[in-house]
DNA sequence: CTTCATGCAAAAAATTTGCATTTTG
DNA sequence: CAAAATGCAAATTTTTTGCATGAAG
């Protein structure tokens, strides 16, 4: 834990679910948070540098108990292993093609809801792949 | 196969990418026409009560393939396996967290790129959660 | 008759489970 | 202390691979 200032805003997160705070569930937090966006596979390798005995089982409990708990949210993208991010009210991700890296998009999603007569809505969830700005110049180099 | 017409088009969809027409292959493609999005365990079950000896490496081979030749569309949605449809332009879906059911949606994405100015965008892929009509009336019943 | 697809069995990868031990509140 | 979480190993599930055989163009 970097600082107590995160290490109480994380613990609280456990604590308002009532979770039990370990050390563990402190670390799985804090690289999703830190990073944004992992799947389990990144998050086993990132641990295990600080803390090299995790077990993968115990990740893989913590992500479900915590999916369950609404504390975190799973990404599914195409081509890719789900990722986990901390849950927020934004559900739209760009995915860059080139770099596979995830942004989280600050947009208002619900202009697709016009019209939209199905049913009772519960939430809104958009992806939008693409070739983000930095990959772009790569691109354009590939096809000249 | 049901008929001259549907054998046609789906025969049509694999020679046009120049891949070889097989029983297998049409097996796949007709069930998934049918039924809309089905993952690669609805699809093995219900390809056997046709065709019993197939194999899952087949299928799973063949999924493979297509997807690559873009015949077929991913669809990762949360707490399910993936699914697969045929490739269309639309790519936005309800679904209901009560029955599970897909619906195809033929609404305009677009809205959501408005100011998005993070790359340049491939495709845009919604994904709506909610409770269908048809599963309203059941939760209104638990409420009260 | 050449190329590609299939099916099998085996391998590899991903995920889950049971249980003894440890940690948290 | 009691309840819950961890870690390990084993079990299960999911997906991939190699290769001999068979089918498609």
């Amino acid at each position: 834990m970097k600082n107590k200032v995160s290490y109480e805003f994380l613990k609280n997160i456990l604590v308002k679910k009532n979770l039990k705070v370990t050390h563990q569930r402190l670390l799985i937090l804090s690289l999703i948070r830190q990073f944004g966006h992992l799947d389990i596979d990144e998050l086993y390798a990132k641990i295990t540098v600080d803390y090299p005995y995790i077990s993968l089982a115990t990740i893989y409990k913590n992500i479900s108990t915590m999916l369950e708990n609404g504390i975190l949210n799973e990404v599914k993208i195409g081509g890719a292993k789900t990722k986990y991010e901390l849950s927020t009210n934004s559900h739209a991700h760009f995915i860059c093609i080139q770099c596979k890296k995830i942004e989280d998009l600050d947009i208002n999603v619900d202009c697709v809801l016009d019209n939209f007569n199905k049913g009772s809505v519960a939430s809104v969830n958009v992806l939008i792949y693409g070739t983000c700005n930095a990959c772009q110049p790569k691109i354009s180099k590939k096809l000249s």
